[in-house]
DNA sequence: TCCCATCCATACCGTCAGGGTATGGCGTGA
DNA sequence: TCACGCCATACCCTGACGGTATGGATGGGA
């Protein structure tokens, strides 16, 4: 469907995952520790990879290596070429398996009941197959539609949904969380403006395989430098919220669910609500993740939300998806950027 | 941004190269022709693949090679992966040369007056870069953003519009060009039933480098078992209207703008309209398209269709788009399968 | 100012994967 | 039955990739 295939100058995998190491850690030694490779093959390579493309890609300064402007664009090409090989191992070899299976995946403790009634009601249709469901951390489900370890994804307003289609499912005010004993727990209604400035817990931005993935070194220090924990799951979250290390903004129907001696939910007036969307990849057109998408929108639709006072009325679904839906991007999408 | 590297089962973008070539001329020989190796290597790199990733890809029944479920996954990831390392190569360079612009692909022969405008419009702005067109075949365009060599295109409905995110410009009646002394020629309204069974003018669905880019021998000859004739650009399709090889629809301009003594263009009463889009990378968060866009969007919106009688009323401008527009598809997109 | 630590580049070498040639086995069609 | 087409196997060779050793440049600290 592409076009040329050309030799494309003979880019391969191998010479991508090298340059966004490079790039990333901006560091050649520290890039070639995380390859587990020697630091001059590291370096020829990249060196080759420049000649090919006939572009300087990083500029090794004293001290500091910093990507070029084309450097730059070449680490997010690589970064879409790297989940693409990723994910067209990963659904290969799901789709090699006796029984392929929609696998969904959904960070634990958020919406688990809806996430129940889709997959028991996608499973009661005929001729069906079977659905898996792959737990992930906070910020992770992005990447796992994108490399292809999952099919579809549950996730929130403001999780990274680059590269994937999107269907909001649901809408809940989000409340305050906030430690038993703190000052503003005595006050019954917040507004943004008090939470300004007290730690949130930093949702890891990104996948933390400490193993096979790490940041550039900026990134993580910047996390580091953040003041709130670092939480990958609700559980964390609240817990660091009853240790009195952060406050956070919570779905009410988290609160709900998580009632505790030691933790106190406040209303912010202020505060945007959280948005449960599903996603896709972006262009699929997979009838069978056409079908799970289908069947998850028809039953957010009649999903009423757990019981929270002044839920917004139920949602009515736009116009159904065709094969995979029509790509439509939540509202925040498009207000991203000016 | 994505998940873990791993290793992916170290799949390599030749690895993809090869089983693409072979799964879609379903023939080791030609394959290993096209790909300019010899058949051994071809199988043994198509048999390590197969290993690496546990499934079998192709069944090697007597006298035929048919890919399995897995394989056909595989062949649609490795399109994929294929056109994103292209583009990583071709935007890589791009953005390396001294003055970057921005790379506007298009039919020759359609909206011309558009284009031109457009790229007026544009390059009047403050501090706006270069404008390069890139001319380009019947049903190329769409590749050539996929792969890179383009950041937008012009297409019209019906194109293939694949990984790529579009915006309506413009939307005008078609009608059927006829060889002058044609029977129904005879006649001044036509129905899309009179054309039924006619010879159409067979647009190359897919991309014409004969050397580096082929297709697999059923799409050939299917290709070529169609009854019209090929056709690459809008003066090609006229000279065969002419030579009374085929019959046409065309967008209504394009008549206005060929008036022929061997060719009648006669409206048809029930042909659906021919619209144009703007079309770029999906998910793409370039400023520079963006940009291009939105002004490619306002003068559409201000653009008078050259002047033929029932034209629709001027379109309206929806939601102007972010930073890469709302990405927003075609009705026909969605209708595309049931 | 001098020294040292850090970091990238160069030189050299060994290994192995990938490509070529020759050939075999098998099924199909005349 | 023969001949042809097509894929697989066997074997060899080249070259690319990775490792080790080392050099040169820069910047910070004593």
């Amino acid at each position: 469907m592409g076009g040329t295939d050309g030799l494309d100058g003979a880019l391969d995998v191998r010479d991508l995952r090298y340059f966004r190491a490079v790039a990333e850690e901006r560091n050649f030694t520290r890039a070639a520790e995380r390859l587990g490779i020697a630091q001059p093959p590291l370096s020829r390579a990249v060196r080759q990879l420049e000649r090919r493309l006939g572009a300087r890609l990083l500029d090794r300064s004293t001290r500091q290596v910093t990507p070029t402007a084309a450097g730059l664009v070449l680490l997010e090409e690589a970064v879409r070429v790297l989940d693409a090989v990723s994910a067209a191992a990963h659904r290969t070899r799901r789709a090699a398996r006796a029984t392929p299976a929609v696998v969904v995946t959904a960070k634990p403790g958020v919406a688990t009941d809806l996430l129940r009634r889709m997959t028991r009601a996608y499973a009661a249709q005929p001729d069906a197959g079977r659905v898996e469901i792959l737990v992930s951390g906070y910020g992770e489900q992005g990447g796992m539609v994108r490399d292809g370890r999952a099919d579809v994804a549950l996730l929130g307003t403001g999780e990274d949904d680059h590269g994937l289609d999107l269907e909001p499912l649901t809408t809940e005010p989000r409340v305050a969380a906030l430690p038993a004993g703190h000052a503003l727990a005595a006050r019954s209604v917040l507004s943004c403006r008090d939470l300004a400035g007290l730690p949130f817990p930093h949702c890891p931005v990104l996948p933390p395989h400490a193993d096979d993935y790490w940041w550039g070194r900026d990134a993580r220090e910047e996390a580091a430098a953040q003041p709130g924990p670092v939480v990958r799951d609700s559980s964390q979250l609240l817990e660091a919220v009853a240790l009195g290390q952060a406050v956070a903004l919570v779905p009410a129907s988290l609160a709900e669910r998580n009632r505790r001696d030691d933790i106190a939910y406040r209303p912010v007036r202020d505060a945007g609500p959280y948005t449960l969307a599903i996603a896709w990849p972006s262009g699929s057109r997979s009838p069978v993740i056409a079908r799970f998408v289908r069947t998850a929108i028809e039953v957010a639709s009649h999903h009423e939300p757990p019981s929270h006072a002044a839920g917004p009325p139920p949602r009515v679904v736009d116009p159904p998806p065709g094969v995979a839906g029509p790509p439509v991007r939540l509202a925040e999408a498009s207000a991203r950027q000016g």
